[in-house]
DNA sequence: ACTGTGATTATGTATATACATATCAGAAAG
DNA sequence: CTTTCTGATATGTATATACATAATCACAGT
């Protein structure tokens, strides 16, 4: 290599002062890559090129691939180097967002309201429900509430809690604010699941909602664990024109 | 801190050979999270403290903890240290799968069929659909396909790609193959978008899916943008009992 | 021709060190 | 009593170095 590397060392290219050298180094590499300039299966410059062309360490290098690896988007092979992967995994990611804020973001004020709260003994129905995992039996407290954006409906609540799980949630009753919010701030949950369906009404959820039976609606479904164990199973069903799921992709490491 | 440390200098606590030394210290610590024993709020011990309790140098210590915060189970801030974070960001992944594969999973013969394929220059309409971005304007390719489980239609495909990000797509006949699979094979798209919502059937979706009008549905759409640019827009449209979207949600950073 | 074997190479992980930077506590100054 | 300054502290980034590991290549021997 020549010596002409020394004005490389004493500035690094286009520096920009406000990210990191091993950010910069990231987001050049990344930016090459969706851009297409780097197609699939192009081996990216080795490390002790990068070192080169950057003037910093090999690990300054180094820590930019590996979570250029980690995200997806390269694969590094020993000996071989490292290639611009295919975009296989079309994953997206889905914002959950609470209630209140949803209807609050369309400006309408939120309403709140408990319909019906049982303390029962899990039945099997229930354990399905809560899906899989240990100590699923003992209680369980099954809710129904209705949300309300202005004076209209905005979507059903129909929510289980293992009592196993929550003790707490015994003492709690969900008159004045809504069981998700309070859960969160409660149990540290690990693992969650969703399910986003379309079907029609059935006659006491379209009641509720004021539709017509057999209208479509959007209905989410989601369980949640804590430490493998099931904490809460509920199930929100939207008219089908009030609400819609979005989910975005970006291969953002940042 | 007594000089029983040596013990844990020599053999790190319950070593496991398969495993880095960060990835170890990376999981411990978030098993403590998410199990509940380090509640949102808590501070986790300082580097230093990990170093002395894990025998080993700070760095290795600080890339656990970076991924950490980077993943979004802990939050560091310089001279008071970090803290676990409340689950705050609901976000879940969604995968999307190629439709083949979807009715495949089901075990039933998968098919697919071009209903139509017109080539024009992009309306209003077209740019709206496509979403925003530079240079959309030009001709776009618009195709109704149908893709059918067994003998029975499975969901409704209505796309329209960009030709100006795709021009190979000018020459392409989707007689025999989705647009879908072959997109993906050659534009590295960069970001995506996707709504789920419900809706009744319209008249010609109906006819096309079997169903009578007005019947539920599950429409997904995905816009696609490759470097800012927009590639393609795609309304997929299940009968309500025929599909649902599952999305996943897990702290994992392994 | 085939096969093993060792050298080479790029990445993977870890260390000690250094300095930058944000931030907080407490001291000094007004 | 408030403001400002200063030092202490934990994290953030970068470096040079070292050795481990996996994969590949070249070469020697059967």
């Amino acid at each position: 290599m020549p010596d002409s590397m020394a004005e490389m060392v004493e500035e690094p290219v286009g520096g920009d002062a406000s990210t990191s050298l091993y950010q910069r180094i990231l987001n050049d590499i990344r930016d090459r890559i969706v851009s297409g300039e780097w197609e699939p299966g192009y081996r990216i410059p080795f490390e002790h090129e990068l070192t080169a062309e950057y003037g910093c360490s090999r690990m300054t290098v180094n820590k930019a691939l590996s979570q250029l690896a980690k995200s997806g988007l390269i694969e590094r092979r020993r000996r071989s180097g490292s290639f611009v992967r295919r975009p296989q995994s079309q994953a997206a990611v889905l914002e959950i967002h609470d209630i209140r804020i949803e209807v609050e973001a369309l400006g309408l004020p939120y309403r709140y309201e408990l319909m019906a709260q049982t303390k029962r003994r899990a039945t099997t129905v229930d354990r399905e429900r809560l899906g899989p995992g240990p100590s699923v039996a003992g209680q369980v407290l099954a809710l129904q509430c209705l949300h309300y954006a202005g004076v209209r409906p905005f979507c059903v609540e129909d929510r289980l809690i293992s009592l196993a799980a929550v003790p707490e949630a015994a003492d709690q009753e969900f008159l004045k604010s809504a069981p998700g919010p309070w859960l969160i701030g409660q149990v540290p949950w690990s693992a969650a699941e969703h399910v986003i369906r379309a079907a029609a009404a059935d006659g006491e959820t379209a009641a509720d909602l004021g539709l017509a039976s057999g209208a479509p609606c959007l209905i989410i479904e989601r369980r949640t664990w804590s430490a493998e164990r099931p904490v809460t199973h509920v199930r929100f069903t939207y008219p089908a024109n009030a609400h819609a799921v979005v989910a975005r992709f970006t291969p953002s490491d940042s």
